[in-house]
DNA sequence: TTCCATGTTCCGCA
DNA sequence: TTGCGGAACATGGA
């Protein structure tokens, strides 16, 4: 699930049930989803703080609590947050769970063990360790920039839309859609492709991820005309009714349409 | 039972 | 040398 939309809906729902509540304990199930860091540490840094704001950088999300720390989280295929009054019954998925003196526990959930948690500093020294490049929504992400970016550049439009260290926060949902508004197949080139048609493209990524966001990154609930609600077998195009296409792109199962995308 | 999955990293190859 | 594509990773659900 968690690609830019999803990842912003649960910075959204941290900032309106976690943040400012004083953290009193930190617990930690599943050490393997810990980066660079321990339970110990974990607990020493947080306990008795609260997270004041949030940021987002691609998919990953950072929630501040103290001048200089930040805690890190990404969430890999399947992750997620839930913000529940405290319970015995800590669902197996709930990997860290860090309990408040309210009353109510925050559960960082990765039942694929694909998503980490961290510290760090500072976002932007994380992002740059990490080869983050602009993230997709970010106001600086104009579509000179955009052209830029991709300038040079071999491979799929695809493959380039997914690559984190291009653009961050494009995922393999959200690939496959950007490209079906844009009407371009994903496997095309990226030096194929000429300068208007990544404006294009650049135009459609943007929306699609303004409009997912605003949908809370829930695919069931997306305007007519996407094509994410059609990803499966007997899916059809949402502007002609084709049967849609699919197929493997940079490793990943890709759907689209043969006669709206070239 | 087998296959597939919205993630990233690492390695081999061009 | 740079950078792209595929395999590997851990686990649950169809």
């Amino acid at each position: 699930m968690p690609e830019l939309p999803d990842v912003e809906s649960f910075r959204r729902y941290l900032n309106r049930t976690a943040l400012h509540q004083t953290i009193a304990r930190v617990s930690v199930t599943d050490g393997r989803v810990l980066n660079d860091t321990t339970p110990q540490a974990l607990g020493r840094r947080l306990n008795g703080r609260r997270f004041e704001t949030t940021r987002r950088r691609g998919k990953f999300l950072f929630a501040q609590y103290a001048d200089d720390g930040w805690l890190v989280l990404h969430f890999g295929m399947t992750g997620s947050l839930d913000y529940r009054k405290t319970g015995d019954d800590v669902p197996k998925a709930a990997k860290v769970v860090l309990r408040f003196d309210n009353g109510r526990e925050l559960l960082y959930k990765c039942p694929r063990m694909f998503g980490e948690v961290g510290l760090t500093e500072s976002p932007d020294d994380f992002a740059r360790a990490r080869g983050l490049g602009p993230d997709a929504m970010d106001d600086a992400l104009t579509k000179a920039r955009f052209r830029e970016l991709l300038d040079g550049r071999r491979g799929t439009v695809k493959s380039a839309l997914m690559n984190q260290s291009i653009l961050a926060g494009v995922g393999n949902i959200y690939a496959d859609e950007t490209l079906f508004q844009s009407g371009v197949r994903p496997d095309k080139s990226i030096d194929k492709i000429a300068p208007s048609v990544l404006d294009d493209i650049h135009r459609a990524l943007r929306r699609v991820l303004r409009v997912a966001t605003d949908h809370k990154a829930d695919i069931t609930d997306l305007p007519r005309g996407y094509v994410i609600p059609n990803r499966h077998k007997d899916g059809r195009c949402p502007k002609c009714d084709a049967p849609l296409k699919h197929t493997e792109v940079s490793g990943r199962t890709t759907w689209y349409c043969a006669k709206c995308q070239k």
